[in-house]
RNA sequence: GCCGGGGUCGCCUAGCCUGGUAGGGCGCCGGCCUGCUAAGCCGGUGGGGGUUAACCCCGCGCGGGUUCAAAUCCCGCCCCCGGCGCCA
């Protein structure tokens, strides 16, 4: 048994309490799951005791030919029976409350996440590019740079550029969250023709990208089952984000993520074919139900989206280093699209309970004045591995431990296209498309090349 | 969806009819032996408890049931294979 947290839960349980404070949660339920650990224990040694006695009699009773004695030994034995199953249903309710509280223990943060509570006590580590920023948002600019103590190039511009969402819908009218919002609700959206092509493109640039670094391209299930289901997310994430077929155990997932975890579960890896890289494609189907009026308008926080998964499975001692190079892709596939962004180290309170560690790539938004996340990266060590029972053979004395897993966004679709939307504004309303783009829209004839131009009244078509 | 066959240790397989401590092979790990990496021999190779020793418990897709005793018999579910039906 190597599962971190259950080592530490009785080893050294000040490590989970710290955690947890610095999660913004109580720590006294570590005690409650430490007397429950030692307590199913206890248990599981007197079942296991009375056990053996059923069984010595029972074989006992195999050997034994004469029909007197073996009346009185089958006696004893149902005697010990009913002693047996009081005893089993003690035991299984206080294993199934051990279980529910070792499974609601959220991971261990790690000793480099910064404290806090809320998204103002991320900290950011490293900024690139050189923002456009509106002359009255420059106080907000360096609130979000200067403040940090970094200083970061910046081109000041006298015009306000057009918000991403009235870009989309009124400028370039080339999406239609009103009518989409007749047909399938609100945070839903119809996008034509040019932005289609750049939500294709913007995939094939990702995927082309991450399977030259070596990662292997997969197509995942776009559903799956709750069992699964419970071994990748946390209960809040579950009532948020996911929507359920009816009728079925099946649930739209949120994130490739989710099924690219699945993908080794129940199974023992041998430690020389670690780490497997993998890129994930999928449509990815979220509820946003605690998002409240948060992003209402447009396509930046919405119920539907492809995105460009970037996982991990590796051996313990390689995860944090491979944390740096989930993190450093994306920055590459954002550096590539010319889009100014910065990195944050989430702190404490906001990783979430799967994380150990997590960093968000932020675009800066010129319309907005402020850093959007585009990418998140994550180290959920052995948290979902336990879960899915992925292990992990040392090939040293056979030896088996859990798996880390490691996930990140390469590229998703909607949020991107916002991003490029109010970076690659012309004062005119032309989006000129970032180069990087251009090979994967050059095959196709009516795809755009260099820029998408905002479409003159007396042609608009719907 | 219906009918039939199947799911046993990391992989392959025996055991199931006829209930009585799950056996073999491969791979892997450790050791022995041989003047060499071959061959051979011995042990180990699922989970849990335990003074981590001895030992014990659990484990044959999952969950129930029958029985002193279930891989084995019965019921439900999941998955795989074949056939039929349906279908892009």
């Amino acid at each position: 048994m190597t599962w971190s947290i259950l080592r530490f839960l009785r080893e050294n349980p000040d490590v989970l309490r710290r955690s947890l404070r610095r999660r913004g949660l109580d720590p006294s339920i570590v005690d409650k799951a430490v007397e429950l650990d030692k307590l199913w224990r206890q248990k599981v040694r007197e079942v296991d005791e009375i056990r053996h006695k059923h069984n010595v009699i029972t074989r006992k009773i195999a050997s034994t030919k004469d029909p007197e004695e073996k009346k009185k030994l089958i006696e004893e034995a149902k005697r010990l029976i009913r002693r047996r199953q009081e005893l089993e249903e003690e035991l299984k309710r206080i294993a199934a409350e051990r279980e529910k509280i070792l499974l609601s223990l959220p991971n261990i943060v790690h000793d480099s996440v910064p404290d806090g509570f809320d998204e103002e006590h991320n900290v950011p580590i490293r900024f690139w590019g050189k923002p456009k920023v509106w002359r009255g948002y420059l106080d907000r600019f360096k609130e979000q740079t200067e403040k940090w103590g970094f200083k970061v190039d910046y081109e000041l511009i006298d015009w306000k550029p057009v918000g991403h969402a009235d870009m989309l819908e009124n400028v370039l009218m080339l999406g239609n969250t009103i009518k989409a919002a007749e047909v399938a609700g609100s945070r839903f959206y119809y996008l034509f023709d040019d932005i289609v092509w750049l939500d294709i493109a913007l995939l094939l640039y990702a995927i082309d990208f991450m399977t030259r670094k070596g990662y292997r391209l997969v197509l995942p299930p776009y559903m799956i089952r709750y069992k699964v289901l419970m071994g990748v997310i946390d209960v809040e994430t579950f009532k948020d984000a996911i929507y359920k077929i009816e009728g079925e155990d099946l649930y739209l997932i949120a994130t490739a993520e989710h099924p690219l975890a699945a993908l080794y579960m129940g199974e023992e890896i041998p430690e020389d074919q670690l780490p497997i890289k993998l890129v994930g494609i999928s449509p990815c189907f979220r509820k946003e139900a605690g998002a409240g009026n948060r992003d209402l308008k447009g396509i930046f926080r919405v119920h539907q989206f492809h995105k460009v998964e970037q996982f991990i499975f590796a051996k313990p001692e390689e995860s944090w280093q491979l944390l740096e190079e989930l993190r450093e892709n994306a920055e590459e596939l954002f550096r590539g699209l010319g889009l100014p962004y910065r990195v944050v180290n989430v702190c404490a309170g906001e990783l979430g309970d799967v994380a150990a560690k997590k960093y968000d790539l932020e675009v800066w938004m010129p319309a907005q004045g402020r850093y959007r996340e585009m990418v998140s990266t994550s180290n959920c060590t052995d948290w979902q591995s336990y879960r899915l029972k992925i292990r992990l053979i040392r090939k040293k004395d056979m030896r088996r431990e859990y798996v880390h897993t490691l996930n990140s966004t390469a590229i998703a679709s909607t949020r991107t296209i916002t991003a490029i939307l109010e970076n690659y504004q012309e004062p005119d309303g032309t989006i000129v498309i970032p180069k990087a783009l251009r090979p994967y829209l050059e095959m196709f004839p009516r795809a755009p090349k260099e820029a998408i131009h905002p479409i003159k009244k007396e042609r608009v078509r719907r």
